[in-house]
DNA sequence: GGTTTACTTGAACGATCGTTCAAGCGACAA
DNA sequence: TTGTCGCTTGAACGATCGTTCAAGTAAACC
């Protein structure tokens, strides 16, 4: 084994969150990982299988960091500075900005059953994650008691996937830290009936 | 002329609205025209040619609808329903809830320079159509005079691409709907300060 | 020591990509 | 009638795509 493992993972996922999976060609792959072709399909069987492995530990690292916004001291605030933190790196980190998630979104007929089943799943994941989010600030005060758990939830991430694309147009990041802002004030505001 | 410019640009547009500007290739590009690659390349020069001809289009449309949204008896009502109309059509026309120019975002660092600009320059022209639209319900009393009209026209865009993301992935319309009624409240709702 | 197994190499494959080009068409101007 | 021009055709180009494969390496197991 010349290579190890998780670099592998973590220079692909560097790949695919710049270009996406479409752009990001075979060679490009090649050249990333300093990996003959042969390599790579030994090992992931094909370009999708590789994206497919990609897209877990993505999924798998970003629910690791919700769930430490649910064990903050102030889940809010947490869930406030994974906002910001997410949404506003350096310019050189641009890509960051945007979810590999959503970004897959948009080739979810391209990329394949296997890796749209991946992905698809992923974001049933990170919903899980904002919905614990939700039920940490409600029994922490932070929230009304009445705050309806699922469709906030479904709400949060819709804002984060919004944000996101929002953020990427941005060229200074006052206008992204406003929209942030609303969402915060929104999210303690009313909700909809469910019944209409 | 053997082929109708317009009906062209209408069939080129259904095309890369399903596929995106990538995914479109040449040849099915030649299939949806019924053209050959000769004709097209005459035509537009190549394809990128033709998908900023198709982008400037469906830009106009858009900024159409939202003129009229302006122009309605009430505003806030019509903004409701072409939030519902764009996100919640039937599902032989599910490509439709995704904004092309939304869609045309995440490809951006792909589709060359000049099809860029448009893209880009569309996503002002439809800001300026939602900060209108605000401008219309403040003056119809639907929205407090307070409300801070650009940043709010930010928030509406903002919306409307993370509601056209997250209508893709659903199933039923309901969750849409509450998502549509979510943003009609929070419109009304307070808004940060501008300076922290 | 011999065999197996997982991994690595790099040339090469067939398919598809966007695009070009010689040739021809019909409409209009001189 | 001749020339020009915009449009059309369809074969073909070179480049690039994802993938395969014969051959080789090194550690693991019997």
């Amino acid at each position: 084994m010349k290579y190890d493992h998780d670099e592998i993972i973590e220079k692909a996922t560097t790949l695919f969150w710049q270009r996406g999976f479409q752009a990001a060609g075979m060679r490009d792959i090649q050249q990333a990982l300093d990996m003959r072709p042969g390599s790579i399909y030994a090992r992931f069987q094909s370009k999708e299988g590789l994206f497919k492995l990609v897209v877990e530990r993505y999924a798998e690292n970003s629910a690791k960091r919700l769930k430490q916004v649910t064990e903050a001291e102030s889940p809010l605030n947490a869930l406030y500075r994974f906002f910001e933190t997410a949404l506003t790196g350096p310019d050189e980190q641009r890509y960051m900005r945007q979810c590999l998630l959503v970004k897959s979104i948009a080739e979810l007929d391209i990329i394949g059953d296997v890796a749209r089943k991946a992905v698809l799943d992923s974001m049933q994941t990170l919903k899980a994650g904002f919905s614990d989010i939700i039920e940490a600030c409600i029994e922490n005060g932070e929230l009304p008691a009445h705050t309806p758990t699922t469709l906030a939830a479904d709400w949060l991430q819709n804002q984060f996937v919004g944000l996101r694309a929002f953020a990427l147009m941005q060229d200074e990041n006052k206008a992204t830290i406003q929209m942030i802002d609303k969402v915060m004030i929104d999210l303690k505001g009313q909700w909809p009936q469910k019944t209409r």
